[in-house]
DNA sequence: CCGCTATTGCTAATTTTCTAGCATATGCTA
DNA sequence: TAGCATATGCTAGAAAATTAGCAATAGCGG
């Protein structure tokens, strides 16, 4: 049963699945604007065509142009990911993975979004029992 | 002032990149054994060569056999991901990624675990004030 | 010392990725 | 309705990634 996550995808293919996670759905146009360093019309639309005969992102049409957006949902795409950065950099360690995402906005985040923060850990607990 | 982070960098070296943060350190041995679907030994080298020609990683000699690790640190490369992920699925907001932290080990969570994060947590409201 | 194994240095070939650009269709506007 | 701008469908080419395998060297066991 191989459900890969993120493997077998070349370079620009990953950037642009990015992007379509960043933004949930994007014209040819928009990615192509999106991605640093960007390769041409053409060329992201021959990558869409080859995602999408691979099976990593659909299209509908908007008038003439295509919209694309990925197969795989959002939120499951998120916990594979969060999943092999914990594997890669944290040593499995939930904590670890916190305190380096505490520490990465460091003063910029709020006091009100920290006690929500706080609010999540004391569900967490709650529902630990 | 280019720092890439992790682009520039096609599938397979990626895949050692990870591999070489998971492990800290390995042989080429390591590396291939670490690798699902693994590529040949000398496919790995070759890789390995690259990855140096790039800068990406240097290697230390032991016995016969070389020693690869990657050039930056591996708390540099940590915030670099984490904070790519944050863009990518979850709008930046630190909130919503520990909320999926939280979520993603569930019930495995330790409630002593737990309990050091809703420490971070504490510690990062005193200093934001 | 001799042969065996594991390792690196290379180079060349294959495969995959990435790109360019032509042909064609569609909607919009004057 | 004619012309323009913007899309897609293709195909072919160039560039990069991936792989294989030969030659040479170093250590080790007998």
């Amino acid at each position: 049963m191989a459900s890969e996550e993120l493997n077998d995808l070349s370079r620009r293919e990953r950037q642009i699945m990015d992007l379509l996670y960043e933004r949930e759905r994007a014209s040819v146009q928009e990615v192509m604007e999106g991605i640093a360093d960007p390769p041409s019309y053409s060329a992201v639309r021959a990558m869409l065509r080859t995602l999408e005969e691979k099976g990593r992102v659909t299209h509908v049409e908007d008038g003439r142009a295509y919209i694309y957006q990925p197969t795989i949902r959002k939120d499951a795409a998120r916990q594979s990911a969060l999943s092999h950065l914990l594997k890669t950099f944290f040593d499995g360690s939930t904590e670890n993975a916190v305190a380096a995402l505490l520490d990465l906005k460091g003063p910029r985040l709020s006091q009100s979004e920290l006690d929500r923060v706080a609010v999540l850990v004391e569900q967490a607990k709650k529902e630990g029992r």
